[in-house]
DNA sequence: TATTGTTATACTCTATAACTATA
DNA sequence: TATAGTTATAGAGTATAACAATA
């Protein structure tokens, strides 16, 4: 497949780092242009449909909280609402707002433009896909 | 190559996402063994020789102001020292403590132990390689 | 009693602007 | 005047603990 040079685990180690690194500075760079930061950008996507609050901080791995302070800044926006389910009323779905829906296909938008993939043929693209998935199910 | 399916440009990118997010989780958590936070950690690691404050700042893309609070934490607990530069008494040389080497030995091995990587052939992990530096230099 | 969400508190990181000391 | 670094300030995200409302 491939008998160039063999670069150490240092050395991809590295690699995979400034590339995380560059990323993630491209994306909050786009979603700022959005008036969003990354928390908030991360959490418009969780909501494909309306959720509890403890079911995002579920799926954010964070306190509870934490959920309070962005849906809090979201809401003011007019980003989203909160809505008592009224079987338990202690309960309160967020829900995405019309306007809340166009930035949320906005960041979707943004999150699926890896710059650095346009430039790939399908073959090179597959075969990253594929190495990263073997990578990801030894990731914790 | 690589014959299987062919994924769309968004599942690349949503793998690429999801192994940021858990391999930025693994590294909080195994830096924070030590007590460090990610900022900590890599401010250390820039930390090959002594450095003024604001190439410290460059080199993370921050500004000199945030430099100044992480450096004080560190220094409060030990890991570096700032040193007035005798030539020019406005800068302030960053060094790591004994105590601050052997906390960058350890963030280094962190870093460069990536959980995904390890079970993975020299050819597979070359191919990795290769497909990142592709991809990185397309990343702005 | 247990669960859901909020509030109070505290800490870190971030940027901007004003400041001091030095060149 | 210009540069290096700090301080003051403000905002966002994070966690923990205490709390109110509801089940």
């Amino acid at each position: 497949m491939n008998d160039g040079p063999r670069p150490t685990q240092e050395q991809i180690a590295g690699q995979i780092g400034e590339m995380n690194r560059r990323l993630l500075a491209y994306f909050e760079s786009k979603v700022a242009e959005l008036g969003l930061t990354m928390p908030q950008a991360e959490l418009l996507m969780v909501l494909e449909t309306a959720l509890p609050m403890h079911e995002i901080a579920g799926k954010r791995h964070c306190d509870a909280s934490n959920v309070t302070g962005i849906v809090d800044r979201l809401e003011a926006r007019g980003l989203v609402e909160r809505r008592v389910r009224p079987n338990d009323r202690r309960i309160k779905e967020i829900v995405l707002t019309e306007e809340g829906e166009r930035a949320r296909r906005r960041v979707d938008g943004i999150l699926s433009e890896v710059p650095g993939l346009s430039r790939m043929s399908e073959a090179e693209r597959t075969d990253l896909f594929d190495l990263l998935a073997r990578a990801l199910a030894d990731t914790p």
